[in-house]
DNA sequence: AACCGATTAGACCAGTCGTCTAGAAGAAAA
DNA sequence: TTTTCTTCTAGACGACTGGTCTAATCGGTT
């Protein structure tokens, strides 16, 4: 527990500590205890910074995406190499992200998402979106692909984008199941199919 | 809530009525009350039926794998039409019981999976084996296309069959998130396209 | 009537989220 | 420097639920 300046550094410490905890148990088997007991932070400093569980869940959730998408916006838009080379980087850091070991790359949209949509229509609502801004950026990188001949041009871009989210999607919780490597090596292989790009 | 008779009746009770309960709600965010409550079984009675909580999930798992597997086997053996129609029909159905209002059709491969596979080495390892089945049945529905000519021969049909399977949970999480039935139109159109049918 | 396994009732305590009162910390004003 | 005022911390507390287990009851057979 380091010295913490700024007000909303307890805050922000809060919602770190929190992150790889609910990562690996879930949203409903962690208490505030834990994760308050975690971050040296008292009880009665929580609810000054939340309103309750389920709207730290929403703001742990929102915080998850903008910088998943500001990871991606950085991958997909400034990086160097044709617009696929920047695609296939995006999903070759999604898989390692997910084979390391280490709790803390969990992707919560899919240890969470299953779990909290149907508790909260707030955090539902947070994933709806995060989700489908994600499939924004990725029908522009396809998009992309097509305009500097580095992909063939598709007829809907945003039908492939989608696809290729819940292909990983599926691969990331079948990963989970069976704690190997493979179902992303069969995604990565589908996904170089499904863009036309040579094996 | 009817006249039970034989002993494992009750047992089997429980499951059936737990089963829409966590499909709905999770494992960790239900508690034993709310289901014997519902199923009108005294709290005692529980630790005669299952050693804990945990086994419970198990045994709910396990006969939500045998079912599953059984009704895609009756779908891919001994139904009529080509194997490719028998291939598509166990998609629609997949398609039909998720889009359906009513909880009881809920995956539960996707609701409970990522939230217990971290919390219990037991349901973790009846997740992979169910789902590492259900693959295999898939596996062998593509080669029964290559064989009967309704489909093309691919060189690595377990690829195909856990692609398209991941390819379906990630459908169903995401039409969980949104709440509509596009996801699994994309992963429809997408099946079509890596089985090489016509659309 | 005596026995015995199958079944249940309810106690048990650790843990849940959320509330509340007091006071400490820190900055701004006098 | 002292006062004032807001922001933040401290953690006990309440009302309740969690899973688990022991002790008693039930129901049928000898």
């Amino acid at each position: 527990m380091s010295t913490l300046s700024a007000p909303h550094d307890v805050r922000q410490h809060i919602l770190d500590t929190a992150r790889p905890i609910l990562g690996r148990k879930g949203f409903s088997a962690v208490g505030l205890n834990e994760i308050l007991g975690a971050a040296g932070v008292p009880k009665g400093s929580f609810y000054h910074y939340f309103a309750s569980k389920e709207a730290f869940g929403e703001a742990l959730l929102e915080q998850y995406f903008t910088t998943g998408l500001a990871r991606i916006d950085a991958i997909l838009s400034d990086s160097g190499g044709t617009a696929a080379d920047r695609l296939m980087r995006y999903w070759q850091g999604w898989r390692d992200a997910q084979t390391g070991s280490d709790a803390c790359g969990q992707c919560l949209a899919v240890k969470l998402g299953a779990e909290v949509c149907d508790l909260s229509e707030g955090m539902r609502a947070i994933l709806a979106d995060g989700t489908r801004r994600i499939v924004a950026r990725l029908e522009r990188g396809v998009t992309a692909g097509g305009d500097d001949g580095s992909l063939p041009r598709v007829d809907d871009p945003g039908h492939v984008a989608m696809v290729l989210y819940q292909l990983w999607l599926g691969a990331t919780l079948l990963a989970k199941f069976t704690r190997d490597h493979r179902p992303f090596d069969e995604a990565m292989a589908t996904t170089r199919t499904l863009l036309a790009l040579p094996p």
